[in-house]
DNA sequence: TACGTCATGTAAGTCGTTACATGATTGG
DNA sequence: CCAATCATGTAACGACTTACATGACGTA
C-alpha cells in the first residue's frame, strides 16, 4: 500500500483535503497500519488528479485558509478495486523499542526501565484513542481494524506491564541490599 | 535503527557474513521488529569496515564458496552505545492487509474470507517459530523481544481466529437462506 | 540436468522524509 | 505578541528495494 493507494482508499470512504488525509493516516485510528507525510501526500493527490481518479474543488471559508476537497472518481473506485485484487504485500513492523531491548544488559538498569515506563503511556495512549474510536464507529470492516489493534496493544501492554513489575522486584532486592551496603559502610566507619 | 545500526547490533552478539545477517534480519527471530535485503546489507558493512566499525576475514572452506566473516572493534562497539543512548524513533506498522480489510464490505466474502485463513496460517507459522526460538534461548533480552513476538502474535491470532468464526456463522446463515430460498424456487417451479 | 542453497556485490530506480517557503487566523 | 492550527506545496536528499551479474556445489 502506497501513499497513492492509501489517498484513493480514504477517499472512498469521504470527500476531504490533503491536510484531513495526513490526519487520518498520521494521527486517527488507522495510525496503527500505514503512516504518510505531506510531502508525500500532496504529489500523490496531484498524480491522482492528472490521472483522473480524483477531482476537488476549492473551498473558501472565510476566517480560514483555501482547502482543496478532494473526491474519487468513478475510475478511481475502479482502480481502488483493481488494487484490492492483487496480492497483498506481506504486513512489516519496525520497532526501535525491541532493538534496543535487545541490549538491555548492556545499558544502565535506568535507561532501559524508562525506555519501558515511556513505551507503556505511548501505548496507553494509543489503546484509550482507539477504544474512543471504537465505541464511536458505526461501520463494520473499521470496527474490525480498530479491534485488531485493540487486541493487539491489549496484548503489549500486559506483557510490557508484567515486565517491568519483574524488573522492579530485582531492582527492589538490588536497591536492598545497597542500601545494607550502605549501612555496613556506615557501621564500619 | 537504519541497516547500518542493525548490522552493529547483530554483529554485537556474533561474528557473521552479510549473508547470515540477512537471514537472522529477515527470516530468524528478529524478522517481526527488523528487516533489511542484500542490496542494503552488503553497502553498510563497506561502509562500517571504512570506518573501523567492523572488520572481516575471508574465509574458504573447500566445497563452499568464500565468505567474508564480520567481526564488530571496540570502536563499532562505543558507536553502538552511542546509538543507544539516542531517542529511539517510535514504532511503526505497515499493515496492507489491515487496510484491505477496510473495504471488506465491497469484496465477495470469500476473497476476504481467503485473506483471513491466509493471514491465520501466516501468523500460526511465525508464532511457532517465535515460540521454538524462545525455547532455545538464554540470553534474557532476546527473550523478551521474543516474548513481546510472541504475546502479540497470539492475541492477534485469537482476534482473527474469533472474527473468522464469526465470518464462518454469518455465511452459514445466509448460506441456508439461500438453500431455502433454492427449495423454495423449485416449489415454486 | 535443473533447481535450491550458499555467497558477494553493483546499479538503477522507487519511494518517501525532511526541511523549507508562505501565509492567514485564533487563542492564551 | 507569540505560538499553535489550518493549509498547500516543492526540492533536495536519503534509504532501501529490485533486478542484475557471477559462480560453485549438492541433490533430486
Amino acid at each position: 500500500m502506497n501513499v497513492r493507494s492509501l489517498c484513493l482508499g480514504i477517499l472512498s470512504f469521504s470527500d476531504m483535503s490533503g491536510y484531513d488525509i495526513r490526519k487520518m493516516a498520521s494521527e486517527g485510528h488507522f495510525s496503527h497500519f500505514c503512516e504518510a507525510s505531506y510531502g508525500s501526500i500532496y504529489p500523490a493527490l496531484s498524480q491522482l488528479t492528472n490521472e483522473g481518479l480524483v477531482t476537488f474543488t476549492e473551498e473558501t471559508l472565510d476566517g480560514k485558509p483555501p482547502r482543496k476537497v478532494y473526491s474519487i472518481t468513478e475510475k478511481g473506485h475502479a482502480a481502488l478495486f483493481h488494487i484490492l485484487h492483487e496480492e497483498p504485500n506481506p504486513d512489516r513492523c519496525k520497532s526501535e523499542f525491541l532493538f534496543y531491548s535487545l541490549f538491555s544488559d548492556k545499558m544502565p538498569t535506568s535507561q532501559f526501565r524508562n525506555l519501558m515506563v515511556k513505551k507503556i503511556a505511548e501505548i496507553s495512549e494509543k489503546l484509550d484513542g482507539l477504544e474512543m474510536a471504537l465505541e464511536g464507529c458505526e461501520h463494520e470492516p473499521s470496527q474490525f481494524a480498530i479491534g485488531y489493534g485493540v487486541a493487539l496493544n491489549t496484548a503489549v501492554l500486559t506483557y510490557l506491564k508484567a515486565h517491568l513489575e519483574k524488573l522492579d522486584q530485582q531492582y527492589a532486592k538490588t536497591g536492598n541490599a545497597n542500601k545494607e551496603l550502605v549501612m555496613e559502610l556506615k557501621n564500619d566507619a
